[in-house]
RNA sequence: GCGAGCGUGGUGGAAUUGGCAGACACGCCAGACUUAGGAUCUGGUGUCGAAAGACGUGAGGGUUCAAGUCCCUCCGCUCGCACCA
């Protein structure tokens, strides 16, 4: 069985046939050698673009190319786009199906510092591995426009990009209290805190002031929640960016405070006569401003040091009420000119709004605690709860409040705001919970800032010409405790000149995050060669956007709000052509171990794929992947229902032996055509595993007949391709094609075909089932009764009973009611 | 606490969107066969019952000729957010 089985016209078909059914056993390994070697010397998946035809553009999201190999939860994702991908390209798409490594990131950088090994040598080895990996499981990659974030023909646009960011005034460095992981040594953005601790290794995440560089994403918060409308996203997905991005719409209202005004966000300003107190956070700027003109300034600086000392997660998880007043100055409320205490405490957050609120007791729980556990005043403003037990927090009507009584709470705000407006104190305002992006990482691995900083001309951004500014080698890639990059050790490196006036300047010695790189690769895959352009113009205008992008839940308020901010900036700029970047999102269900289990090296239960390659071939473990479950949904590996998987595609092989060139009946057709319409629609709807079922129902269909009707097996195949490529293409052969089954036309359905002429109704006495009938298909109502009602059970039941009404459905049920 | 989703045989899961619950597969039981291979083939398999039949989709109630599917109440699980003013 060496070379290529393809049909050379020296037989007959039926010859050529015959030879191959000698051969009675399901040989995977042979087989997908076999064709995985003529895929790629054929060049079978590559793509590029062709005006002529539709183009398709489907998109996993690139792995981490970690040290462990490819995990059974990557394919997941890779073979249910690369089903969809295959079936589209039979439909006569023009498809790009790439794949590609996120390379930098924090692994290599920590293996380094265990072993030595520079990051550059772990991260080729890995992306070695991971593409022998994908490889063996004949994904229909275009390989050659495979990419690597961490390669200088590709961070040179990151690095452009970010400049460009930087020109438009979008990334600014500013000292601002970040999130903090002491054991990694590095800031975090906001997103990459989970539960006050560290996204990656779980320590404890502290504030601490750093010099950093932001990226100004929530100039685009509005965009991005507004964009998101027209979008096919899964609604999972759209919720929780929207959510993440967290809009309220209210008012921001000054109080007078000192000689100042003390600016408060607030969504409900129509309950502003209900405000009896207010609330800075420790640490807002008035604490420190007016600290002299206290009473009680040593109390002051005892609450604010050891809100200070608390974690985030301390801060957080306790929501008992605790707070200091400032004595000795109040504040006055601008809508009745009530003087009111103003307090420190730690329920108020000095990252959100203002970093200071007006406290409305009687209608904001949070208050109503504070309000209680201090004693202070609660005022009733709006109608309809009992404030002598909780806050009253829903709609009401408005009493006690001047000018606003009796209206609703729509005409309330509206009069409040137009109040404030009118006598200068505030103005309707919209907050958002986003925070701009921290991008400064404190590490080695990862693309390096292109920023200068020079004493005479600050922060100077490279020239375009000197990119890509290339990461130099270091041996030491620790960084040190108070947080400078290793690279800022290399000095020949860091020591440099100003790009505006020449004279000497020091590098930015932080580098980007590891979403810098995912965050426009999608771009990259359109023209991966260029060294003019990121991509050129002809290509992203033939190529974008991604008509589907399948990926994990847990990128939704990272790496694709980030891809999508990065997208709309380059639009803005004229650089892409489309505002939104993906047009369909989906996401795939986690694999876990048979027990139910997270999969962890910890827990010793992880599969490799590798092995179930190596004992099962790629086809069952691509067609398990598949059958595993529902695809949204969490499924647990099981080696058992593999084997079924396993035995199916033997029974395919085995089928072979039983095919003739005989004419098919209108039974088979009807089979056949059923069998069309299920799995073109279960594709395209990502029901996999009621895909693989129908396939398996007409093999079984096919299993009972004695002579297979080749036209019948033909059809199976061409189904199977997308799903299992490697035995597919083998049968084909064996059929004698000389032609590659992946490139060819995909069966169309039809539903007349697929259609019995007579159907079973099933029929019902008052509601219970009761037995079927077979009746031709469209039959007149009184026909299917009197068939109905002649049913030996039905007529023994009915005995002497008055039948009051008779429901027929056509083509489906009767129901007798007696 | 808020938001989203889910709950069906021994197991993973189907169910044309209100119309024969349990497709397909795993497991199990019985039998056949053998080139003894993670074999294959045939039949059976929701529960109770000898059968007729009754019961059955987390629990309870409702709408309907008809409910896994719609409505109400409750219980349980998963995910996301979590003092966001």
């Amino acid at each position: 069985m060496n070379g290529n089985p393809r049909y050379n016209g020296k037989q007959t078909f039926e010859q050529w046939q015959e030879q191959w059914k000698t051969e009675d056993r399901y040989n995977f390994k042979t087989i997908e050698n076999k064709w995985q070697k003529i895929w790629e010397d054929e060049k079978a998946y590559k793509v590029i673009e062709d005006k002529t035809k539709e183009k398709f553009y489907a998109l996993v999201e690139f792995p981490f190319p970690s040290g462990a190999g490819l995990h059974v939860g990557h394919p997941r994702s890779y073979v249910a786009l690369d089903t969809i991908a295959r079936k589209k390209r039979m439909q006569g798409y023009n498809v790009l199906y790439p794949m590609g490594f996120d390379a930098f990131g924090l692994p290599a950088e920590n293996y380094a510092i265990k072993t030595g090994v520079h990051p550059a040598v772990s991260t080729k080895a890995n992306i070695e591995n991971f593409t022998r990996q994908l490889k063996s499981i004949g994904l229909s990659f275009d390989w050659d426009r495979c990419i690597d974030t961490s390669s200088p023909e590709y961070y040179k646009w990151t690095q452009w990009m970010f400049i460009q960011l930087y020109k438009k005034g979008l990334a600014y460095k500013d000292k601002m209290a970040i999130n903090w992981c002491p054991a990694c040594k590095v800031g975090l953005a906001n997103e990459e805190v989970v539960n006050g601790c560290c996204e990656r290794c779980g320590a404890e995440v502290v504030r601490k002031d750093k010099e950093q560089w932001i990226i100004a994403i929530t100039k685009y918060a509005d965009r991005l929640i507004d964009d998101l409308e027209g979008l096919d996203f899964i609604d999972r997905v759209k919720s929780q960016q929207t959510n993440w991005i967290g809009r309220s719409e209210g008012a921001e209202l000054d109080f007078e405070f000192g000689d100042d005004k003390l600016k408060v966000f607030t969504t409900r300003p129509d309950t502003a006569f209900g405000v009896t107190y207010m609330v800075l956070a420790p640490e807002h700027e008035f604490v420190q401003k007016y600290m002299d003109k206290f009473e009680n300034p040593e109390e002051i600086k005892k609450y604010v040091e050891d809100t200070s000392k608390k974690s985030e997660l301390q801060r957080t998880a306790d929501d008992s009420k605790t707070g200091v007043e400032l004595k000795g100055i109040k504040a006055k409320n601008p809508f009745n000119n009530k003087m009111i205490p103003v307090f420190i405490s730690d329920y108020v957050l000095t990252g959100y709004g203002t970093g200071a609120i007006m406290a409305v007791p009687a209608h904001d729980q949070r208050d109503y605690d504070f309000a209680k556990a201090f004693n202070l005043p609660i005022i009733e403003v709006l109608q309809g709860g009992d404030i002598s037990q909780k806050a009253f927090e829903e709609d009401g009507l408005h009493i006690n409040s001047g000018f606003l009584d009796g209206l609703n709470k729509e005409d309330g705000m509206k009069a409040a705001i137009e109040y404030a407006l009118k006598n200068g104190f505030g103005q309707a305002k919209i907050n958002f919970k986003l925070r701009d992006w921290v991008f400064s990482r404190q590490r080695y691995w990862g693309e390096p800032i292109p920023m200068v900083y020079c004493e005479h001309c600050g922060w100077q951004p490279l020239k375009g010409e000197d990119l890509p500014l290339t990461l130099p080698d270091v041996t030491d890639y620790l960084p040190n405790d108070e947080g400078e990059s290793p690279l800022s050790k290399a000095l020949s490196w860091v020591n440099t000149t100003c790009p505006k006036c020449g004279k000497k300047a020091k590098r930015e010695t932080d580098v980007m995050p590891n979403w810098a790189g995912s965050s426009w690769y999608f771009l990259r895959y359109c023209d991966p060669h260029n060294d003019k352009e990121f991509a050129s113009k002809e290509a992203l205008d033939y190529w974008m956007n991604v008509d589907w992008y399948n990926g994990g839940m847990e990128h939704t308020t990272l790496h694709l709000l980030y891809s999508r901010f990065w997208h709309k900036f380059l639009y803005d700029c004229g650089y892409v052509p489309t505002k939104e970047p993906y047009n369909k999102r989906t996401s795939h269900g986690m694999i876990l171990a048979e027990n139910g289990e997270k999969m962890s090296k910890s827990r010793g239960n992880v599969i490799n794929p590798d092995d179930i390659v190596n004992n099962y071939g790629a086809d069952t473990f691509r067609l398990y992947e598949m059958f595993i479950g529902p695809f949204d949904q969490v499924a647990m590996w099981s080696e058992d229902s593999l084997m079924g998987v396993y035995r199916f595609i033997g029974k395919i092989f085995n089928l072979f032996k039983k095919v003739y060139n005989i004419e098919a009946d209108t039974k088979d057709v009807r089979a056949m055509h059923k069998c069309i319409l299920e799995v073109t629609e279960r594709i395209d709807q990502m029901k996999f595993n009621t895909a693989v079922s129908s396939l398996m129902t007409y093999v079984n269909y096919m299993s009972s007949l004695d002579k297979i009707p080749v036209v019948l097996y033909k059809t199976l195949l061409k189904l199977l391709s997308p799903f299992v490529p490697h035995i597919a293409e083998e049968m084909w052969a064996r059929l004698g094609h000389n032609t590659l089954i992946v490139q060819e036309t995909w069966p169309v359905g039809d539903k007349a075909l697929a259609q019995d002429d007579t159907v079973t109704v099933a029929v019902q006495l008052c509601g219970k089932m009761r037995g079927t009938i077979e009746v031709q298909k469209d039959s007149s109502d009184d026909d299917v009764k009197a068939k109905a009602l002649a049913l030996e059970n039905v007529a023994r039941q009915i005995h002497g009973k008055e039948i009051k009404k008779i429901i027929v459905v056509k083509n489906r049920i009767v129901n007798i009611v007696a």
